[in-house]
DNA sequence: GAGATATTAGCACGACCGTTCGTGCAGTTT
DNA sequence: AAACTGCACGAACGGTCGTGCTAATATCTC
């Protein structure tokens, strides 16, 4: 039986991978997936090109083990950070402000991977696009969540559509992250933050909602 | 002096440029501006690899020439068919509106192209990107253009703040693209509709304008 | 220790990349 | 008819791509 844990060669591996990925998402984040190269991730990290190669099987699947590390960053450094607000609005709020935090401080190089990585192959059918697409709906999925904790609280108003709602809120998201890294502004933000409270607000059961302040 | 007019020759050539173009920008909307190939454009159009090649003279030039000839189709094919309609909200109304179908109708194969585009040049300096943020500021002008008349007008609240509301409208569009491009589907386009009659309605000066019915 | 095993390196392959060159050919001008 | 102009051609350049081999190296089991 292998007690992989003891064993420091698929450690070693594991250690490699991990910095190929890192890498990865740092390249895909700006130029996207197709710019990755098995090459020249082993020239960045002083690697072989088939050592990075042989970690992976394909190019294929390094793009998807891309896609899957920046799920994580992306669940980190967004969605975990929040577990510890109350439900409801509160959590609404901080999930969208934690999102625009993570934009703004350049999580990944490029700005939000996912933005830059979607628009790339949402147009071309594979496995890729099916991954991509899965963390999309895993997004709107937990911001509808949330929303729908706010509305069974009361907070929001019974006949509220939450697909609009998460949708107009993504949309604010997703536009402030385009605007600020193609202009290189942080006007987008602030704009962005603004109209989160108001779309948020026109949904409130009570308008002067603390958790709208 | 020349009477350019009457030379076949290079009318001619202005003839196979279009022909390029024409391909280079379906395949840039699916796959991206990288993904453009001369060698793949030749073979398409039963080119040469060096007649493709001489028309543009560099690969940058031709990533620009595509990217002015898509911006020439989206001015056809959104901004113009507006242009009879009276200014103001019902304008407003008429651009968003016209943008949908331009991306329902897949003017670009691979929904919008400059959606596509920017994500993929955004972080990354150059004459590229900057035409791209040129394209940007120039369709986010049209609209801010268009409130400030419905604003003179007396159809939005005098206090709107018209940067803020231009932005709210374009993340909508581009979300709904991005949305339907990525899962298949038709619903966001509607969601944008609804979305953007509740944004204008939530400004205008008469929340019963029927501009906005 | 010896031997099994898994990660990495080195190398070669075919394909495609952007680019350059010299040439042929059709249309314009004289 | 001759000289000139400009588009398109085929061939070739040096590079880089992804991907297979084989050999070397480091670690584990015994």
């Amino acid at each position: 039986m292998a007690r992989a844990t003891t064993d420091g060669r698929v450690l070693r591996g594991e250690e490699t991978r991990r910095a190929v990925l890192h890498r990865a998402v740092g390249i895909a984040s700006v130029e996207g997936l197709d710019a990755l190269s098995i090459g020249r991730l082993a020239t960045d990290l002083g690697l072989s090109k088939s050592g990075v190669f042989a970690g992976f099987g394909s190019k294929e699947e390094l793009q998807l083990a891309t896609v899957r590390a920046a799920r994580r960053i992306f669940a980190d450094a967004v969605v975990a950070p929040v577990a510890d607000t109350p439900p409801g609005l509160p959590r609404v709020r901080a999930l969208c402000e934690s999102w625009l935090a993570y934009s703004r401080a350049r999580v990944f190089p490029g700005g939000c991977f996912f933005y830059e990585v979607t628009a790339e192959f949402d147009a071309r059918p594979g496995t890729v696009r099916d991954a991509l697409a899965g963390c999309a709906r895993e997004w709107s999925d937990t911001i509808v969540e949330a929303l729908t904790e706010a509305r069974t609280a009361g907070a929001l108003r019974p006949d509220t559509d939450l697909g609009d709602l998460a949708f107009a809120l993504i949309a604010v998201l997703e536009t402030a992250n385009s605007q600020a890294v193609l202009h290189d502004e942080t006007t987008p933000y602030e704009r962005a933050g603004r109209l989160l409270l108001r779309l948020l607000r026109a949904e409130a059961a009570d308008p002067a909602d603390p958790a709208l302040a």
